[in-house]
DNA sequence: GTCTATACTTGGATAGAC
DNA sequence: GTCTATCCAAGTATAGAC
């Protein structure tokens, strides 16, 4: 119904085009170097753009975040869904973390937040992250069954596995080469098993307490 | 051996009063409001004497980095050592956060880590928080025996616990009206009664396993 | 919509008086 | 050691040509 011209789909473009190095400067230079002028020479383009499209850079930076952090969420809920166990849900938070090694997309979002100076900035930020708890929430719901369940509060468990994650993500970017994320993800690895063991799949359980795996 | 005037001593007062200001400075303005002109105007003094004195921002900000957390690990340490259980190590923990709202000392480490944008930076923010899992560590040593001594590598976990921390107060400084660390330690809180309960005291232990420490 | 040029502001840092 | 004054670099943001 608009011009045969195709500039709503270049404006998008663009758009897209300086989110994605705003993204990649945050990452790259961290929040102190994410400048206009940082943005503008990462993505090879003006830095007037940044202005004419998203007005100020904190309004840039707020955009990315909630384009990362839907797509990202996206993308996980999806193997989220097909979580039947404590240690499908170590897998995926390992593969998030290994694939944030090379995107960065988690990153951005830690330094979104350590610099975010109060409630006024936090909060829209804390709203985006609710999802990632929510995600997880749901995971834990599919991978823990029987008593555990019945003992461990789902929400309380799922903020703090998110914190977790949220925090090793930062301890991580301090220096990768000395970040222990692959041994923590081993060790909960092998937890996982471990209380699978004492908790047997739900759909075989009998009435009794314990009865523990029998292999 | 120096003259008789007080002028080291004043010299260092100073210093302390201002790295006590970049502190306030960090965790009221948050790391990108943390100029050299808002320290000293939160500390009263004059800006040049943050140069005079540190030679940069950057440098005054590590000093306080490192002041700040040895005074908190030394802190901390002492209670850590008369940890006996599960419930001791979540009860610190929850007293540490509870201090650091208003203390905001936690709070700035995570602005500091913000800010960093390599392993350049990274590193000597890295070395001292190794103190924190240290400290984690033995106090998890101190806390668990038994069969679970045996299974959970405590460096992973000491080093998870650490990264949950981090995680939990960069959530709740985003907005501390809306955090949910109190319902997270009471979660840990009942966890550890639950754990306590499979695994008695050592001292009543029988001899299969390593028989460690008898108070 | 995008680029060039530039006005305006703030912050880091230093010189020199006290 | 501390303060005043100031220089300079870097950043945000806008005006106007294309």
């Amino acid at each position: 119904m608009t011009a045969g011209r195709s500039m709503a789909r270049q404006g998008s473009e663009t758009r897209e085009r300086i989110v994605q190095a705003a993204l990649a400067t945050l990452r790259e230079e961290g929040f102190a170097g994410t400048t206009a002028r940082a943005i503008a020479r990462h993505g090879g383009f003006n830095q007037a753009l940044i202005f004419y499209h998203f007005g100020s850079v904190p309004g840039l930076l707020l955009e990315a975040f909630r384009s990362m952090s839907s797509e990202q969420v996206a993308r996980y809920r999806a193997a989220a869904g097909e979580v039947s166990s404590l240690s499908d849900l170590v897998g995926i938070a390992r593969r998030l973390h290994d694939e944030d090694l090379r995107s960065g997309a988690i990153t951005a979002v830690t330094q979104l937040m350590a610099a975010a100076s109060g409630p006024e900035e936090g909060r829209p930020i804390l709203d985006r992250f609710d999802e990632w708890i929510s995600l997880v929430q749901e995971a834990l719901g599919r991978a823990v069954g029987g008593p555990l369940a019945a003992v461990v509060p789902a929400r309380e468990a799922a903020y703090a596995i998110a914190a977790m994650f949220l925090g090793i993500e930062l301890l991580t970017r301090l220096d990768p080469e000395r970040s222990e994320a692959g041994a923590v993800f081993d060790m909960m690895a092998s937890m996982a098993r471990l209380i699978e063991q004492f908790t047997p799949s739900m759909s075989l359980e009998d009435p009794a307490a314990g009865s523990p795996a029998t292999p």
